[in-house]
RNA sequence: GCCCCCAUAGUCUAGCGGCCCAGGACGUCACCCUUUCAAGGUGAAGAUCGCGGGUUCGAAUCCCGCUGGGGGUACCA
């Protein structure tokens, strides 16, 4: 051995463990861990390049930090028995252990990078808030009385205690996050905090000039009416774009003009309605809803349709799509003059088609 | 292979010997509301408490075995 020193033979630095007895270690959550000592191997404390490992660096920085409490993943319970024995060849007073349950990926196994979100950067990215998050991991492992579901920051500080961290692992769901994430979209955040936290996912989109965004940002008061309307059925900020696409463009995007002829009813009978309501719209003060409203509601009338017959097609007129929130809210904000070309552009474009013949049997599958 | 952790519905979770032929939540389904979709409201289905032995007057709850899942087994953390 002295003649390899001698020469510089690369090297590392073992830990050296017993070969007889055993070593247990106290963990917060599992109680006591027994471990033979002849299953315990010699960790590399130091590496061929001099430096450390964790094993040993932790234990040190550890220490030297004062550290009381080391709260990791349960991946370290194999290791945690030499860890101990490090700091009793220091000489030193272990902390105290807890290891924490793992989070298993939907499809089982630990949840990694390639196995489902990892990085916080990720989330946030996907339109997720860190407060539902927050919240969504809190109740991955642990509760505090198996019915409380909301918790804010300040809540979870107040009321966390190991005791009730469960030690089975748990696989990550993300529905109930995005269950989570709509919670607090729909009924926690102030509308303006909304307005603000969607606003860089429009810009990415295009659809509101650049940052920076606070309530200065010329777009502000233009989202925020659209997001009031939407909130209810966002689940991510990043659905933001194409659910409030409409609210902002000058134009629509291309849409199939056969959403505007709902089930039931040919293009005739939309094309007359639309130009019903093309023509009494200049008359129509988008601004008072119920005004409004009473005012299709007699058109209907008029055109011997039921009302929400009438509805739809101005619903798809004005905003591309089968979906929204209630005509009239969406008519006020989407603005009486953009409505009215709307109407137009629609009108125009029914005019120009020519419904597809509708097939008895199903198409056969081409090959 | 060897060592270790874990085990209540598809998923998260309450339960720490009798109040449980098991409570809450997500998801699913139905109904209500309704101009669409949501949101919201009401209700339903879904768990032989993984299996088998014990202990006990009594077990989801305590003990043992098995099975299953997961982790570790690197000069990575």
């Amino acid at each position: 051995m002295q003649a390899h020193l001698d020469a510089g033979t690369p090297h590392v630095i073992r830990f050296r463990m017993p070969l007889e007895g055993e070593t247990s270690v106290h963990d917060l959550l599992r109680g006591e861990m027994t471990f033979q000592n002849a299953n315990l191997e010699d960790l590399v404390l130091l590496k061929t390049d001099g430096y450390p490992t964790y094993h040993l660096a932790n234990v040190v920085d550890d220490h030297l930090m004062e550290i009381s409490h080391i709260l990791r993943g349960e991946e370290w319970i194999p290791t945690a028995p030499i860890h101990l024995r490090l700091y009793d060849a220091f000489g030193w007073d272990a902390p105290k252990f807890a290891h924490m349950p793992l989070i298993l990926a939907p499809g089982g196994g630990k949840l990694s990078k390639r196995h489902g979100s990892t990085a916080m950067e990720e989330f946030r990215a996907q339109g997720y808030l860190p407060e539902a998050l927050m919240n969504y991991l809190a109740l991955l492992g642990w509760s505090l009385d198996g019915t409380t579901e909301m918790f804010s920051r300040d809540e979870l500080l107040e009321t966390f205690t190991l005791e009730r961290v469960n030690p089975s692992p748990g696989t990550f769901d993300y529905n109930k996050l995005r269950w989570f994430n709509q919670q607090y979209i729909n009924h926690v955040l102030s509308l303006d905090d909304l307005t603000l936290r969607v606003m860089p996912f429009l810009g990415a989109a295009g659809l509101i000039a650049p940052g920076p965004f606070g309530p200065e940002h010329p777009d502000f008061t233009r989202v925020r009416p659209a997001v009031a309307l939407l909130k209810d059925r966002i689940e991510t900020l990043a659905q933001a774009p194409d659910l409030i696409g409409y609210f902002l463009l000058p134009d629509l995007e291309p849409y199939d003009p056969a959403l505007l002829v709902p089930k039931k009813m040919t293009r005739e009978q939309v094309l007359a309605a639309l130009e019903a309501v093309e023509a009494i719209l200049p008359e129509v003060d988008v601004d008072n809803e119920e005004a409004t409203e009473v005012r299709f509601r007699t058109l209907a009338d008029e055109l011997g349709l039921k009302a929400g017959s009438l509805f739809m097609p101005v619903r798809v007129a004005v905003t591309g799509r089968t979906q929204s929130p209630g005509l009239f809210e969406t008519l006020r904000v989407i603005g009486g003059e953009r409505v009215r070309a709307r109407v137009a552009e629609a009108v125009a474009r029914l005019r120009a088609w020519t419904p597809a013949e509708q097939p008895t049997e199903p198409a056969h599958a081409g090959s």
